[in-house]
DNA sequence: AACTTACTTGAGACTCAATCTCAATTAAGT
DNA sequence: ACTTAATTGAGATTGAGTCTCAAGTAAGTT
């Protein structure tokens, strides 16, 4: 996988080792499409048989996000989850209250409105956070 | 003033006594148009001279959002903003990553498009949550 | 290959916002 | 005034995340 080089660029760049457990770490990252917190990182590590600890695992993380190769997800709930970004492409968030089901969505319109928004007070946007809550399908039945 | 007619009600509706504290504390968060934190607000009180504690604080601000006459406000560091809704008209949040300022916006555009993407994904929609962070006029120059 | 040096790791201490506990206090109905 | 259940507040606790520092290790040097 040329992934792999991009991550060892990145951690040489950085002035940084390339570790066995920041490779793994973001691996388990990669692994899937879920929106995962830290904990649940560090324990399926664990459970694995990998050797880390939380400290790694939250130092790993913040130089990946850092390097955008991981999107930190704040859903209010007072805990990151986090997302790989091997997809590429933008989207925000629209979560379920009752079930806590993620959908990504991507809306032009909304993300033009949001630069105008910012053209309008003077502001440089950097990034924004853009979150719709409400009951899915299923949830709005029971 | 007759918004204290209504906040009793609301106490009253949910079965909760109406105290000094709560008033006190409803009070404080209505004397500006600031976006402050919990702790402000205790020790605000407490400065004042008007004896409380963190756990009245919280547990207060807790009814007040649950019935909408106060909004809490997740910037992502950690700690909740809260703000009054005495003027009623909704608004998002445009937040300078320099200096803190917070600059409310509302653009119409956004709000129905949010409804419509609630509805292609077949959600209800309840809330959201809508930040640009960006760099303000003035911190651009410096 | 052995040596050196500085970066990295991990167990556990610590921080900080927020919540919980429970004895003392108090609102509000009788 | 009496009764009773809700409320308060000091301090303990929780939980996510950060920090500390001795031990471990990557990678350059001889």
């Amino acid at each position: 996988m040329e992934k792999i080089q991009e991550l060892q660029e990145i951690f040489l760049k950085e002035g940084l080792r390339y570790t066995k457990q920041r490779e793994t770490i973001w691996q388990e990252i990669n692994s899937s499409t879920e929106h995962r917190d830290a904990e649940d990182i560090y324990f399926t590590l664990k459970t694995r048989g990998v050797a880390t600890s939380r400290a790694t695992v939250y130092r790993t993380i913040e130089v990946l996000v850092r390097n955008n190769l991981v999107r930190a997800l704040n859903i209010g709930d007072g805990r990151y989850r986090y997302e790989n970004k091997l997809d590429q492409t933008h989207h925000d968030h629209l979560v379920c209250t009752e079930c806590g089901k993620i959908i990504e969505f991507l809306n032009e319109n909304v993300e033009q409105q949001q630069e105008q928004v910012a053209r309008d007070h003077g502001f440089t946007l950097v990034r924004h956070i853009h979150q719709l809550f409400g009951v899915c399908e299923e949830c709005q039945k029971n």
